[in-house]
RNA sequence: CGGAGUAUAGCUCAGCCUGGUAGAGCGCUUGCUUCGGGAGCAAGAGGUCGUUGGUUCGAAUCCAGCUACUCCGACCA
């Protein structure tokens, strides 16, 4: 993409509206724009990082075993008077009234309508052990939305239903989740810990929210630091096996969010060198809630006994939106965004110090060239500005390695590779540069 | 929903107390000089001062209503 045929409105102050730093940085290097209270744009570069998160999403739930649908936004509200929910859930849901008077909602979660298609489908336990998911936006009309994207009312979340015959299938469902989700955070750069959950509205009795760290974080979370290190199960994982042992190594040890927090527990449980109090951001969340839905919904299956019996469900949410977000608050500097490479917008920027000379432009056409045809996600900065505003931009709007090509390095057969995290700066022949990149970009 | 604020140029803000017809910095346009860390000079464009009403000879300024946004609390991926 050459940045002067793109779209990238990047402000030098800081908007006054935002509190907290993801927001500011995600305002200031042209990600999002508000519309309203907890209503946001997402302008090009926040959009492309939504996608990297929603690939890595996918492709790990994909991998765990989830299959892919998409439910609609809007919903009729007859659903959700079956399962009761309709007059439960209350003042958070955005009601609506069609033009024939038909009471309608945007939906703020989707066990309902999930529950719909699968009995509409599903008859015999040999149909089973399934598990749905989508991608989709959600709308939840809190009182008081907050800090950008972390907290909006339209936020984009994953979220899947498992369907199982029996309990004991279901716990193996929800562990498959659990440890999908570790994999797909440590993916996006992230160290999550899950932490035992208090269930809440939607109910059920085994629930774990997968919580990030980060000092900005709203709720104040306690647990052993052993948790925070701990590798992910990886990307090798046999999703066939019984993943009971998996789960119960990963959930031994204390970790509680400020609701499920018992201080004494915890400094019996705990060493004294190894709690940790922090502050920490939910970026999942997992349930397991049996047949809350399919008994009121009717959503049975026979079993091999010929009996029916309504299914075991689970469900299974991402904050996709806000996981854009969370991965600023934990991954940035004063000078802007660090984004991990699997996540950055674009994976590498070649940048031009000076468009007006024809050996700089010739040096940027090949090297730009050469990275797009190897699949590389490369922003070309062609534009005329001077080269402290251009390399400003691009390290708060975090690309992680640019490729500085000026006429001084020109003349002596060099470019500038600099890297965002480390803030190192090495000089190189371009076809070395190219190839540092080919080699190490994950796509 | 309770409490507290804010609303003036694209952005950050001043002006309001003490009423007299609107400013700065950044950004934007044009030209020249510059060009390796957010340039300099010059000339420009850009605002029904959130909205409605009231007071007044006269309102960005004083008063009241409304709306939007932000912050603190209860709620939440």
């Amino acid at each position: 993409m050459r940045l002067s045929r793109y779209f990238l409105p990047a402000l030098r102050e800081t908007p006054s509206e935002a509190q907290i730093v993801s927001h500011q940085l995600m305002l200031r290097a042209g990600m999002i724009k508000q519309n309203g209270a907890g209503i946001y744009t997402w302008l090009p570069l926040g959009l492309r990082v939504l996608q990297k998160i929603e690939a890595i999403v996918r492709e790990e739930q994909e991998r765990a075993g989830a299959v892919e649908l998409l439910m609609p936004t809007i919903q009729q509200a007859e659903l959700w008077k079956e399962s009761g929910r309709y007059e439960a859930y209350g003042k958070e849901m955005l009601r609506i009234v069609d033009r024939h008077e038909r009471e309608m909602l945007f939906g703020p979660t989707n066990e309902e309508l999930i529950t719909d298609v699968f009995r509409s489908f599903v008859k015999s336990y040999k149909q089973l052990p399934l598990n749905l998911y989508h991608i989709q936006w959600k709308f939840r009309d809190e009182i008081r939305p907050r800090f950008g994207v972390m907290r909006g009312r339209e936020f984009l979340m994953k979220d899947a239903y498992s369907f199982d015959l029996t309990p004991d299938a279901a716990r193996q469902a929800y562990y498959r989740m659990f440890c999908a989700y570790l994999n797909t955070f440590s993916r996006m750069g992230l160290k999550a810990v899950p932490m035992r959950a208090d269930t809440g509205p939607i109910g059920g009795d085994l629930s774990h929210e997968f919580i990030i760290l980060a000092d900005t974080g709203e709720s104040a979370v306690f647990c052993d630091r052993e948790l925070v290190d701990m590798a992910p199960p990886g990307l090798d994982l046999d999703f066939q096996a019984d993943l009971k042992p998996e789960f119960d190594r990963r959930t031994a040890l204390y970790a509680a969010t400020e609701e499920m927090h018992d201080p004494a527990r915890f400094e019996r449980e705990v060493p004294e060198e190894r709690r940790l109090s922090a502050r920490g951001i939910e970026v999942g969340h997992i349930f397991y809630f049996g047949a809350k839905y399919s008994a009121p919904m009717r959503a049975h299956v026979t079993g091999p006994d010929g009996k029916d019996a309504p299914v075991e469900m689970g469900s299974y949410g991402v904050g996709v939106s806000r996981l854009a977000a969370a991965i600023i608050e934990a991954s940035h500097d004063e000078r802007g965004i660090i984004w991990p490479a699997a996540v950055a917008p674009f994976t590498a920027a070649v940048v031009s110090l000076r468009p007006d000379d024809a050996a700089v432009s010739a040096v940027c056409e090949s090297v730009y060239g050469a990275l797009l045809k190897a699949g590389v996600d490369v922003l070309y900065d062609d534009t005329p500005e001077r080269p402290g505003a251009k390399l400003s931009t691009l390290e708060l709007a975090g690309v992680p390695t640019l490729v500085v090509v000026g006429p001084k390095g020109v003349k002596a057969g060099v470019v500038e590779v600099r890297d965002r995290a480390t803030g190192s700066v090495v000089e190189m022949s371009a076809e070395a540069a190219i190839q540092s990149l080919v080699g190490t970009s994950g796509g």
